[in-house]
DNA sequence: TAGTACATGTAACAGGTTACATGATTGA
DNA sequence: TCAATCATGTAACCTGTTACATGTACTA
């Protein structure tokens, strides 16, 4: 049950909707966690039903009810086991890299804007998660143990979008040059 | 359908059975797709079903019988069809760095020796990619594009793994140092 | 007046995982 | 004799995706 335990990750930061569940999850947490609002909504159910956090109906005036969720003692105590768990590494599913694989199937001008528009996507991320980093890691050495950790989560996003946009330079100069 | 792409992507290169894919899967292409044999076996049926591929079946002595796969012309045009079409980038799922983002709430030692062991793993991983890099892709400069192609995403793969012990060496010292 | 942000959900379907099932051969 | 390799599959379940559904407030 990872989906569950990634939303308790979140919760255990500070108590959150559904709705903003998923707003963290489109920002830097994407880094390390997916979801689409549908999974989260039937999850929070879910965690509920087991005692794993609780829901507090906001009224509002003008806009919907909104449900805060805080993670409850029960669901503090499963998270910390798991944590403590060992797990796997997480399967790579990449689509790109199959149809760069097969890539002779398909004119060469299409898998050349198909690199170049991956190197912009990553290049995106990657200026993202560098204002993230400016803005709340600057003074990393007084920083707390769990601020530190937080920093370096953000880095794996970091060095995993610059490893990407290398090789989408890498492979761009192949394709190039494509003619030895 | 991802799967099925990633399935005929293997096939075009060579027919094979669902027991081959399955070992194709779990050795280099892995670095780009994983499927388990039941995810294989299903598919296979499913594609049978729509005339992408065909099956042969090769009786075998003291040993089950195999169905040998091959892609179809349908199946040949469907795939270049796909592979000329945009994808997004795939979206990052990586338990350890949910682990590492609630890591206090469990004993540091328990961290370290948990990102110690993805070290490992992934060490043993590029260790393997090296191995088929020096056997597959020594004479790279006069390859045909279809290898320089294969060998891009091999590249990929090998540039992941070496990004991913970086991080780990950079998580341990930042672990090992934790008292500033 | 059209689109975005806010805020929650249901239903149907597709994709992925785990457990179970069979059975011969080969090597430690 | 125990485990691994070869080779295929079914069934139940869990996870993830897509489409549909509702309704206000604000901004361009």
């Amino acid at each position: 049950m990872a989906l569950a335990h990634a939303i308790l990750a979140l919760l255990v930061q500070e108590p959150m909707s559904g709705y903003d569940l998923n707003k963290t999850f489109e920002g830097s947490v994407g880094n390390f966690w997916k979801a689409t609002h549908q999974q989260i909504y039937r999850e929070l159910g879910k965690l509920e039903a087991m005692g794993w956090v609780k829901a507090e109906t906001i009224p509002q005036e003008g806009r919907p009810d909104k449900k805060l969720y805080q993670i409850t003692e029960v669901g503090q105590k499963n998270l910390a086991q798991w944590v403590a768990e060992p797990c796997d590494a997480s399967p790579v599913k990449e689509e790109l890299l199959v149809k760069v694989f097969v890539g002779t199937l398909a004119p060469v001008q299409n898998i050349r804007q198909e690199i170049e528009r991956h190197r912009q996507i990553h290049q995106a991320r990657l200026a993202n998660y560098r204002r993230i980093e400016a803005e709340s890691f600057q003074t990393c050495k007084d920083a707390s143990f769990a601020a530190q950790l937080h920093y370096l989560v953000l880095r794996r996003g970091i060095r995993y979008e610059t490893d990407w946009i290398a090789w989408c330079d890498e492979a761009l100069e192949l394709i190039n040059n494509r003619c030895c």
